[in-house]
DNA sequence: CTGTTAGCGCCTTCAT
DNA sequence: ATGAAGGCGCTAACAG
């Protein structure tokens, strides 16, 4: 009962049952060539009789490290985001490493308060994909244990992170659509704060300025944040006398929330987003995807994450920065 | 540098610099009441000058609890388990734990690693979605600490869980479409050895008694585990000469194979399922959807586990199980 | 090849 | 109101 609780069996006992000293179990399980092959076999005997298992708590304090990484995400309900750690969860368990993961709810202000929560725990290292603008509680986190970033690069800060190629994958999304001929384009963004927002929308004025044609500014909405806000951006646009002829989203949320307010328009128009999301392929509207591997966002982030935390004792590397490739999808019409 | 390696300052360092014993510092930070004011502020003034912060992996080797519970899902990527994640992390949080959490990649034989990874790392008490059908490693990991099964029932094991009313809501959906009038409907389920396999076909056969209409057996379909093999299954009825006139699915990504089959064959015939999923209600088509909050699942099940933690000392409690209602929602012409 | 000593950082117990 | 001693379970360093 309670076994973990002051009850299982220590490496003591385990000992005392095969002959020899913890001391000797310690190295048995450590795998030390050092051990006689008899009294190795004792020990594992008594291990398997005890049903032992090593306490990893007191691992970590002896050994300084938890074997744990810390992942810091907005929201888990995101698929972006649940992918993101599957790649980790992947890459960390490859390595040895345990994920301990936290929500921070788009609760840009809670952000610092569980990294410091994380760092207590004794997590070795942090992937996270930084909420908001300011990173000095990063630059705090830093000085206790390495960090990298991920889908956002450091604003002053001195790290590895791992990008998408915001900027290519709009220009081209949206080169797609002035190619078939619209010169009136939507750009339905999320906050220009963020640095997938501003990317993403110089991609879109990129496509333009490439293609000898004037964005129109009035359809321009930055700051949506959800598919709620950006169906009803898409609604009054929609209202206006002058409508646009397409649309351009920045992500998966605002695309759905886009093609909401479409559907409940009744009306069909060719819509490109970042992002691709279960059953783009079914909506039989013209739609166009920025599609990429949000696990290897993930895997990639946790390989430069476990590298610093190897390294550790040595000089620290040189920031790195990694750019996971997007691919254009047209889906419809 | 590497602070939490050997680096960082401790209670020692701490209690140096407000000349006070370690043991002063310790009560301070536990809001002890036996301080005198004055010494309690210089405590506070030190940890504030140091920057410190306790550390939680030495607690927890003294304590003997590490203030963790651990869940245990299949797939991430499943908006199902991303929102009973968020559930668990919302309670956990509240009540003052972490949340290690682990994905079986839907891999069954990797279960048992996970749940003892996880037991070593002294999590104080587990939330798991059972895999497959054995639950022995699950008996065997109770022996530690308590374990709440979220979504299917124990089998043959004496602890809590929380589910959703899979027969209510399968009947119910059912029971809409044959109210329309329908007489052959396609069922199209996950495998009949999961609890929510089985009782969703029971669910969808009592509303067919009900209506006294037999079921069709020749549409029956079992056994299927993603979208891709629910798209299969989907075709191949369509395909039959005896065609269903409507489908019932068991889970989001049945249902989701079954509208990509229908897209493709360029047809259109009622669709109800279990789960909502992203854009439901913008396809179009007939679909009805057996809804309910996947969040609340998680808090419930973190409830239950960490009241048995509470209680770890005390009697365990007769198991309980909490059920989540689900909703019916209908969508689409 | 194996054992002893010491201590990771904290907190419980007992003393002052 | 505060401190000293001891130990949670494990392992690095040093014997032998």
């Amino acid at each position: 009962m309670t076994a973990r609780r002051g009850g299982g069996p220590t490496m003591h006992d385990v000992g005392k049952l095969a002959q020899v000293s913890a001391m000797t179990v310690s190295r048995v399980l450590k795998n030390d060539p050092g051990v006689s092959e008899a009294t190795r076999e004792r020990v594992f005997a008594a291990v398997d009789r005890l049903g032992y298992r090593r306490n990893q708590t007191a691992r970590s304090l002896r050994l300084g490290g938890s074997g744990m990484i810390g992942l810091v995400v907005t929201n888990l309900a995101n698929p972006f985001y649940s992918r993101l750690a599957l790649g980790v969860q992947e890459v960390a368990t490859e390595y040895g490493f345990r994920m301990l993961l936290s929500n921070s709810a788009e609760q840009a202000e809670r952000e610092p308060d569980l990294i410091d929560d994380l760092i207590d725990h004794s997590v070795e290292g942090l992937i996270v994909v930084p909420t908001g603008s300011r990173q000095q509680h990063l630059a705090d986190a830093m000085r206790h244990v390495p960090v990298v970033l991920a889908a956002r690069p450091p604003a002053g800060l001195d790290t590895d992170c791992v990008l998408v190629e915001d900027f290519h994958g709009a220009r081209e999304a949206t080169a797609g659509l002035l190619a078939e001929g619209h010169t009136r384009i939507a750009f339905l963004g999320n906050p220009p704060a963020l640095y997938t927002g501003a990317e993403r929308l110089r991609g879109f004025w990129a496509a333009h300025e490439e293609a000898g044609i004037e964005p129109v500014h009035d359809l321009i909405r930055q700051g949506l944040v959800d598919a709620g806000t950006a169906e009803r951006a898409t609604r009054e646009l929609l209202e206006r006398d002058a409508q646009p002829t397409a649309l351009f989203c920045t992500n998966n949320r605002i695309s759905q929330g886009a093609i909401r307010a479409l559907y409940k328009a009744e009306t069909t128009l060719p819509v490109a987003g970042f992002d691709d999301f279960d059953l783009s392929d079914v909506l039989g509207i013209p739609l166009t995807v920025v599609s990429y591997d949000a696990d290897e966002i993930g895997r990639q982030a946790a390989r430069l994450l476990i590298d610093r935390v190897a390294q550790r004792d040595a000089e620290p590397p040189a920031s790195r920065r990694v750019t996971v490739p997007t691919r254009v999808i047209r889906y419809g019409a």
